[in-house]
DNA sequence: TGTACATCAGTGAACGCGCGTTCACTGATGTAC
DNA sequence: TGTACATCAGTGAACGCGCGTTCACTGATGTAC
């Protein structure tokens, strides 16, 4: 039962559908991870409910990350990839009513909504050095461009110029900063519940026709 | 040394200058908590902490909080009341030039900015039930009140109709969600550091001058 | 004014817990010859 | 093809830690008479 029993002969297992002695741990590690994440919460995901979740000791895990914030920022650059692919389906989904910018907008709204805990984790505090993981940093640099992109509708969105805060009035980024802080402040406002009692008193919410009615004024 | 020498006769001590061994020990457990909010950030503000920066037993805080939650809510209920203070500052130091609405934008900015952590555990899920907390509840609502004020600009804001979501295109709510969602966004991109880099390039940031850019489109 | 008593804010020891991380190890896999 | 060996993913015990909360207590403060 030695090596010629594996149909592949390459010195990487690259992972077929079993994930228990070898292979692909990591990848079931960032999946149990995701699973606690959004069922309990960035508080209580913890390397060792992790590893506890993919069937492992508590021990394992550092075979593939070097500590717990490592496979923090594996799981929010994963996070980060999701919301621009959520993004891109929503703005192809619906390409010929409304503007690129707000369908992209819903798209992002909607990721939070959905994976709120993912959106915390992307943003907040727990990964405490964001450029200490290229990975992240550069999953998180290709959603803002997207968005950015749209904003400038054609110029391109990350050229600022080298002077002071004066010409940035004219800068594209100040146009894509505005439009995501927008869709960015009503996603978190919807995931921490601050938008059920006081704007809908107590209706039932459709995420993206309340979306749609804030972003109103994106037009381009 | 008895009775006689304290120079308030009255029942309730309420507190001179002095912290110690008796009357405003939940004020300053309070003030302790915030200490360490600010210097520590939230996911290291122990209940023993604050006891500790206090100067007092671990327990001693259970005379005046239930639990640690609730010295949260009271925490957090402060700084919706500072989020308040610091809006209507900046609205009545330049209530001239720029619209209400936006300089009550700039006071929310600028109290994230200098105060992130209060913003993070006023609106995180660190306090898991804000509706148990009367208290917090009040003074979120003040908060958005103004800024919903502003935004009506004579129209009582927190007043929707009661049907579908249809007719909230033309409710007052849905336009201070939005200038809300805005302020918001831009507080908590800020404070998260995705702002330094995507769009200054490292110059110098003045808060109150890229939130009047941000910002430049809620004309009223 | 003086004494007896109740109240209540603060103490200190202790509980049981889960955490991140380290260490020396084991045993299967893959490689050299 | 067969054996010896190196590699490396995963193990299990253990470390030291800080946490929220409970408990029976103490001792000062305020009150009744």
């Amino acid at each position: 039962m030695a090596k010629t029993k594996t149909t592949n002969p390459a010195p990487k297992p690259e992972t077929s559908a079993r994930a228990y002695h070898h292979g692909n741990l990591r990848e079931a590690l960032i999946a149990s991870a995701l699973d606690i994440l959004e069922t309990e919460g960035v508080a209580t995901l913890s390397l060792r409910a992790v590893a506890r979740r993919a069937g492992v000791s508590q021990t394992a895990p550092y075979r593939h990350f070097q500590n717990k914030e490592e496979l923090l920022a594996a799981l929010a650059a994963e996070g980060f990839r999701g919301l621009t692919a959520r993004m891109t389906t929503e703005a192809e989904r619906a390409s010929k009513k409304t503007s690129r910018l707000r369908d992209l907008g819903r798209g992002y709204v909607l990721f939070a909504v959905e994976n709120p805990a993912y959106l915390r984790l992307m943003f907040g505090p727990e990964i405490s050095d964001k450029s200490a993981h290229p990975d992240l940093l550069q999953a998180a640099e290709a959603a803002f461009a997207i968005l950015s992109g749209a904003s400038a509708a054609g110029t391109p969105a990350d050229d600022p110029s080298d002077n002071a805060l004066d010409d940035l009035a004219a800068d594209p980024a100040i146009a894509a900063l505005t439009a995501w802080s927008t869709v960015h402040g009503l996603a978190n406002l919807l995931i921490d519940g601050q938008v059920k009692d006081r704007i809908l008193n107590g209706r039932p919410l459709d995420v993206g026709a309340l979306t749609d009615l804030v972003t109103a004024g994106m037009e381009k």
